[in-house]
DNA sequence: CTTGATCTAGAGCAGGCACTCGAATAAAGC
DNA sequence: GCTTTATTCGAGTGCCTGCTCTAGATCAAG
């Protein structure tokens, strides 16, 4: 035998192609993006493309769950700093972040078409899962100690305030972006205790 | 000279054509969707459809334009009715049948692609404008009335309204439809008066 | 050095799709 | 009937794009 595979060199070189799909996809989205976009800004050849990814849509549900992670990471770092109604203000806060730099926004209208594939489907419903258990869990925090409305559960506001951020992250792909906090706004405006 | 066009006619080829466009992009999204099968569903030739529409883009916006005249109908319905808190529930209502159907976020998913173009970002952004102006008003005349909270500008409270109606249709575009009347509740919460 | 494996390139293939074109038919005016 | 124009058809075209294939470069192990 002879020649095992280098697994620092192979990750950084995949780590090349996937941040440049990401980029492309973040850009143009998915359905628009071209292998050979992808190549020419990975500045490698489409062979070596599909020695790393058997198929575009590898690609893209490889750009998924690395997304996934990090949100992972920012969920779990926002919830240790202050947990209940700050850590959903946070989140609200990157995602306001986000969605004024219309990256976001793109990125999630340009998965229409594959997201019923099964394996975009399984990483999208991992995300979505992620937010929306945490909201809850923080939405009920926020419940026992006052800050947040005690009048409904905590499972429908947590969704409510999901649907409000991305109907909003929808409205800034095809027309402006907010104003500055007009989301944080709407978000407390749902969870404030009617006095 | 000879031959002049039927008017009658003409529009009724035209308008099934255009009938069975809409179908195929509301179950499959435009980019899905292909002139193959828009014709096979209208019993047509492609030469036939591009007699009758220039390009597949030009369908959509015939499509998007048609819709659009429907929405203007039933907002002035829903205000005539009764304005007010009332007209904007019952906007609600109607949007939450459609999104219990599927159809109408298929149909705003699959956009994704080309709402840049100048001709569909221009229908959109009439649609938009449209539904923006009927919830201003009629938050404002709820306002008025005392049936609205009025600690926030109404503009900010319609925004929040649609896009937590945006938000709700996306959600169900990847996801379960929402629960019966769960998105009434929302609007509600948003525009009920803190007691 | 030889061997056998990975890595890389890029020309090219195959299939799908929007759209075209020429012919055939139908209908209205002369 | 004859001419002209509208309408319809559907085979065909050209392009785009995801993906394959082959040939070579590179490199570790024996």
């Amino acid at each position: 035998m002879s020649r095992p595979v280098d697994r620092e060199k192979y990750e950084a070189k995949r780590s090349a192609i996937l941040s440049a799909a990401s980029i492309q996809f973040a850009t143009h989205g998915y359905q628009r993006s071209t292998t050979a976009g992808i190549c020419r800004a990975a500045g490698v050849s489409s062979g070596t493309f599909f020695h790393y990814f058997p198929s575009k849509l590898d690609a893209l549900v490889a750009v998924l769950d690395s997304g996934c992670k990090d949100l992972q990471d920012r969920l779990a770092q926002a919830e240790q700093d202050a947990p209940g109604l700050a850590a959903v203000m946070s989140y609200t806060d990157i995602l306001e972040t986000e969605i004024g730099e219309k990256s976001y926004p793109v990125f999630i209208a340009g998965l229409a078409g594959v997201e019923s594939e099964t394996s975009v489907a399984a990483a999208l419903n991992v995300e979505t899962h992620l937010v929306s258990d945490f909201l809850i869990r923080n939405i009920e925090a926020g419940q026992r100690h006052g800050h947040v409305r005690g009048d409904f559960p905590a499972h429908e506001l947590a969704r409510w305030v999901s649907w409000l951020l991305n109907g909003a992250a929808q409205a800034a792909a095809t027309g402006p972006s907010p104003q500055e906090s007009q989301i944080r706004r709407g978000v407390r405006t749902i969870l404030e205790s009617p006095q």
